[in-house]
DNA sequence: AAGGAAGTGGAATGTGCTTTCCACTTGATG
DNA sequence: CATCAAGTGGAAAGCACATTCCACTTCCTT
């Protein structure tokens, strides 16, 4: 359905093919997980759905980051070819406004996802590499949707992530008791990047800043380390 | 400034005076922590800057929900008064305006808020009557600001606490490496609160879903419990 | 100034999770 | 089918935090 091939295939990993059957039971499981639980469970459990010991877990992946963009390859890819995907809309502002819901789509769909997409983990090359191209196409499409006049010429491509953050806020509050709660802002966010409407916006963020903001531990926010 | 009383002053607690010193350090000390470090700080720390021992912080504030409103009690009362203050502006959209960046900007401030305005604590009654009493009177600004003609017609009292747990989601991210992002944000939520622009959006969440998300346990989004 | 109620600190216990390590098992190879 | 590198599970150690408990201290009363 797209251009470059998708990285599945059970390419060979040189593992011995009984270590390779766990690697896999340990991704699917991971994934479920990441998705209903968020990235933040424990190892441990991991482990224990996917039917192999603790220590097999972390001979593969030996920190939560390596096991969490492993997971998510495959997302991450899709993400990224979904902004491929939107720049052959014929109608560029159209094409923005489906892309940024079907975003945030996908991260309502998917609690580890929810996070993922407002993280960067600075070791996982392809992981980043798909990130850049999402934004790299984003950044065409909004060229395009400004052009065609729909989108507001102050809308900058660091706004797409702090999206995605405020969704990822509505989220994690709302996904359980009013699980439709995040459509309702995107809806209030879309409008107000609409051309017709603009007023003078604050400063966007620098794009070094939103890096440094992304790059926060895997481990989540934890509190004071004194 | 305001018309009923601010919850300040030393009212008699009934505690020896020692005791009463003690629960007067522990409340600062909490307020600024939970400041700076979000609500999450543990328990013990707080007893530690306090100067005092674990065990007297329990003795006082049994559960970490108990500290938390008892620390949060001013600013909850500074929260509802914003809103009877923002219904003196003679201009109800310019009221509106004020009121949600207000807000916003009081959750900038400081983290264990930010969190604390997208939570209910049902055992806190003064607590839990500021936030009915602002948003109360919030539902009557933005009554005052549809009939004005600058607020769209469909924004509902429900759509305040998404803003707030969208600013929430932006805050977590970037408070440190990008402080000012929120102000972005809510720049373009405003605008998408003008009449002029509205187009129809989703439906908003029924208020009963909105008190149930609120309701999610104090001690954060623990992950899956099998 | 003495007695007792009120208040205190912090050691102790318990829980949940991470991370390491190694004796044992299993698949691949000749 | 014997060998052994590769792979495994899970016990154990370590850490961070919550929460309880009670011998001791401090204030207040008379």
């Amino acid at each position: 359905m797209s251009s470059p091939p998708a990285p599945e295939a059970p390419r060979h990993t040189g593992l011995r093919i009984d270590a390779e059957r766990n690697r896999q039971r340990i991704l699917t499981v991971a994934r479920e997980t990441f998705a209903t639980h968020g990235i933040d469970v424990p190892m441990e459990e991991i482990a224990r759905r996917a039917g192999v010991g603790v220590g097999t877990l972390y001979r593969r992946y030996p920190t939560r980051g390596d096991l969490v963009t492993a997971a998510f390859a495959t997302k991450m890819y899709a993400y990224a070819d979904a902004a491929r995907q939107a720049l052959t809309d014929p109608d560029p502002w159209h094409g923005f406004c489906t892309y940024v819901e079907q975003i945030c789509a996908m991260q309502a769909g998917d609690r580890g996802f929810t996070t993922v997409l407002t993280m960067t983990f600075p070791t996982a090359k392809q992981f980043e590499a798909d990130r850049s191209r999402a934004f790299a196409d984003f950044t065409t499409l909004i060229d395009r949707a400004k052009a065609a006049g729909g989108l507001r010429a102050d809308f900058v491509t660091e706004d797409m992530p702090v999206f995605l953050m405020a969704n990822a806020g509505v989220l994690t509050v709302t996904s359980d008791a009013a699980p439709d709660v995040w459509r309702r802002l995107v809806g209030y966010l879309i409008q107000a990047c609409a051309a017709r409407t603009a007023q003078p916006l604050p400063d966007p963020p620098a794009p070094r800043q939103m890096y440094r903001a992304m790059l926060r531990a895997t481990h989540h926010q934890r509190a004071g380390k004194r």
